[in-house]
DNA sequence: CTGGATCCGCTATGATACTG
DNA sequence: CAGTATCATAGCGGATCCAG
């Protein structure tokens, strides 16, 4: 087992602790995760918008992304019972709580890895 | 092809622009390439104290993970000749750019992931 | 239109043994 | 100590077909 971002917690706490970096690390996870998360910030977005936006994406692989992101309840889902089905994707308050970072990253990249 | 960070310049300039925020998920994509940064933010560590800081990582993919972020210009690797070998990574001045981010998502989880 | 369900291949990850 | 080399594996990503 291994500690760092705890000091020196009694092992039984260390048990109970995960650590917060790592906990975010599995939440973005996963080729388009971010973007698409970036995609929702400024507004909410159907499927097939969603797709449009995304350069190469499947569909199959789109929705995965787009449920497991839903199951760590950054994005919400809405069915409208229409013909033809209409679904859109909007951030929850989690999934908007989390913006300034994806701004910062974008921000970061485009001072710092301009030129390469 | 797809848009979306872009507005709407000519397709020329398209081709030549890359989303940002892309670019900054193809540098920490991997699994412990974020968990390494923050180990590397607070102070250089050798390579044996990265292993041990780091749960159950190998030393293939510690190594691989390691030469990724080297090639992207994130952490420099100093080799001192001596017997034994003697190996310490620190972040370059990019990659302690980025920390900041590292912060942000830290304090994130704690505040809002902390119940999960 | 929005996806669910399958199948499949590749790449990243991981375990182990060996080396300077 | 700090890797390298090799092999095994899993899971993700992707294509395709099917359905409400």
């Amino acid at each position: 087992m291994a500690r760092s971002w705890f000091g020196d917690l009694p092992e039984e706490q260390i048990e109970a602790t995960v650590c917060p970096v790592t906990q975010t690390q599995d939440i973005i996870a996963g080729k388009w995760k971010i973007i698409i998360l970036w995609n929702l910030s400024t507004q909410t977005r159907r499927f097939n918008e969603l797709q449009r936006l995304l350069p190469n994406i499947s569909k199959g692989i789109l929705t995965r992304q787009l449920r497991e992101l839903e199951e760590d309840n950054m994005v919400h889902r809405e069915v409208y019972k229409e013909v033809p089905p209409k679904v859109e994707y909007s951030l929850t308050p989690l999934g908007q709580s989390f913006i300034p970072i994806l701004q910062s990253m974008g921000e970061w990249s485009k001072k710092n890895l301009g030129a390469k």
